[in-house]
RNA sequence: GGCCCCUUAGCUCAAUUGGCAGAGCAAUUGACUCUUAAUCAAUAGGUUGAAGGUUCGAUUCCUUCAGGGGUCACCA
């Protein structure tokens, strides 16, 4: 609001008027208020008063309770809360003057003693006040937080000062990151960062994000995966490797789905898509040692126990089971097809087979599984990129890992034989061609690249943002992700 | 993109059937040297998201637009 921020500039003037430098340049901080608490929180009024215990510490003023000559306030150092005094005769005359001319959102340096207030809340008896910083604008009100959805992901810092919780889901965030790290750096795997913009783009069915490069006079994609790159490097006989990173699809936005999303994607040779369920389960209950109590996810009103093995579903049997349809009539397009248009009247009829397969399966499986779920053996057609089966060669070595009914995780047994890979690519042309435009893309250099050799391999992709969701207990990905993608305003 | 819902003071929310736009917090002024949702007294703060329409009269009803949320589709 105009007044206040016209009031609050005065007072930054008067601050100047007292010979205080309104924006110094650094403050010697001595302990995080949670060093503070925990340094002293068990120790009674008269041990803290004989030993007085100096510290300097710095935060955002969150709360003012002003007495007269005495004055208290809660500063936030972006993790705890610290109540300070200032008294009118415990500080030097400049220093009651700041005091007087404090606003909340200020940004202040508090040095002093540690001591207990008559109700027995830790606090710091100041004798030094110094001010760092000041805030122009009101924050959000104290008792009710920032409620407004819109504001909370357009200035996430408000957020974050207002609603402790906020910045707790994001450190999880950052601890589940580097829990995965050290899982794949402990087990010898190397981390690469393979290009972020594609002359073609590859690695997964999606609409690509387009963008021009000048001096080439090239178009480029922002990557939709980065899966036939990492497997060059498997070519160039890297043994184990990974890449954590953004994805970028052109696609809707939900609950569950940002434009630009996180993945890592790990890849090992001689391993094929069994190993790497076992080692899918082996991360996810590494992680719950990291960040939860014990192994259960608590999401939503939901308790679901991370209790290897996980339960295995065939992709197809999966459908039939919950659809009623024979396994037959699953693997016969005609039948799918009449299917569809008598039980799903209101569904544009799919442009192609694999595309009926998806629909049938995220209309009657993905909801329910809820209880972590290998889906495994995905149909060729919808599977481009994966081994056929040892066991049914119109089914592939690929799973997916289903939490909370949404897609985790991704993984095979990675085709290496490039003659059936060209083939298949030219299968996903056709679907191209009929109309799936997010059918895969010949790329020439991939395969030209599986035809020097590639080893046997397993190869996986997981959605660290779902994983982060599921850990965090967040409803909503825009949640977890900072500053998720939004209508720009004005 | 389709459908449904929301948008009122800086923030959180009210406003009876269409009849004078309010409260708390924040802010301003004053009192107060252990408060913590501090307290007490006073003051100020509004183009009710925007533009039209109906009406004597619109926060309220209608249309269009903008932003957001939910949902469906696509996708992870």
């Amino acid at each position: 609001m105009e007044e206040q921020f016209v009031v609050r500039q005065e007072k930054l003037k008067k601050l100047e008027a007292l010979g205080v430098a309104p924006y110094p340049y650094r403050y010697e901080v001595s302990h995080r208020f949670a060093e503070v608490i925990a340094a002293h929180k068990e120790r009674d009024a008269e041990q803290l008063q004989r030993d007085a215990a100096a510290v300097r510490v710095a935060g955002r003023v969150v709360a003012i309770r002003s007495m007269g000559k005495s004055v208290f306030m809660h500063l936030f150092d972006g993790s705890d809360r610290l109540q300070v005094y200032v008294r009118k005769d415990g500080v030097g005359e400049r220093d009651w003057a700041v005091t007087g001319l404090l606003d909340i959102g200020d940004i202040v340096g508090a040095a002093g003693t540690v001591f207990k207030t008559r109700t027995g809340e830790l606090s710091v008896l100041v004798q030094e006040l110094t001010f760092l910083a000041k805030s122009f604008h009101p924050l959000p009100e104290k008792w009710h937080g920032l409620q407004d959805k819109e504001v909370r992901f357009r200035q996430r810092y408000l957020d974050m000062i207002v609603n402790p919780d906020a910045t707790e889901v994001f450190r999880k965030r950052s601890r589940l990151i580097q829990a995965v790290r050290r899982f794949f750096h402990e087990r010898g795997y190397v981390e690469v960062e393979t290009p972020m913009m594609h002359p073609i783009p590859g690695g997964a069915s999606a609409r690509p994000f387009v963008t021009h490069h000048n001096a080439l006079d090239i178009d480029l994609y922002l990557r939709v995966a980065p899966e036939l790159y990492l497997k060059r490097l498997l070519v160039g006989g890297m043994e184990k490797v990974f890449e954590i990173n953004r994805n970028f699809r052109n696609e809707g936005i939900s609950l569950m789905h940002n434009p630009e999303f996180t993945m890592i994607e790990f890849y090992e040779l001689y391993r094929d898509f069994s190993d790497y369920m076992d080692l899918s389960e082996t991360l996810l209950l590494e992680l719950a040692g990291e960040l939860l109590p014990d192994a259960v996810l608590r999401w939503q009103d939901k308790e679901i126990p991370l209790r290897p093995p996980f339960r295995r579903v065939k992709y197809m049997d999966a459908i039939a089971e919950k659809s009623g349809l024979a396994l037959e009539a699953l693997w016969d397009e005609a039948a799918m097809r009449a299917h569809i248009a008598k039980a799903l009247p209101n569904e544009p009829m799919p442009p192609t087979y694999g595309k009926m397969l998806d629909l049938l399966f995220s209309h009657y499986v993905e909801d329910g599984l809820v209880e972590p779920t290998f889906v495994t053996y995905f149909p060729k057609a919808i599977s481009p990129l994966s081994k056929v089966s040892r066991l049914d060669e119109r089914e592939t070595e690929r799973f997916e890992l289903y939490i909370a009914g949404m897609e985790i995780a991704n993984g095979f047994s990675e085709l290496n034989d490039p003659l059936e890979q060209r083939r298949r690519f030219e299968a996903q042309a056709r679907d191209r061609e009929r109309g799936d435009d997010e059918a895969q893309r010949i790329d020439g250099g991939f395969l030209t690249a599986l035809e020097h050799g590639m080893a046997p391999a397993a190869g996986e992709g997981i959605g660290i943002d779902r994983l982060v969701m599921l850990f965090a207990g967040a409803a909503s990905i825009k949640d977890v992700i900072l500053f998720p993608l939004l209508r720009p305003k004005e």
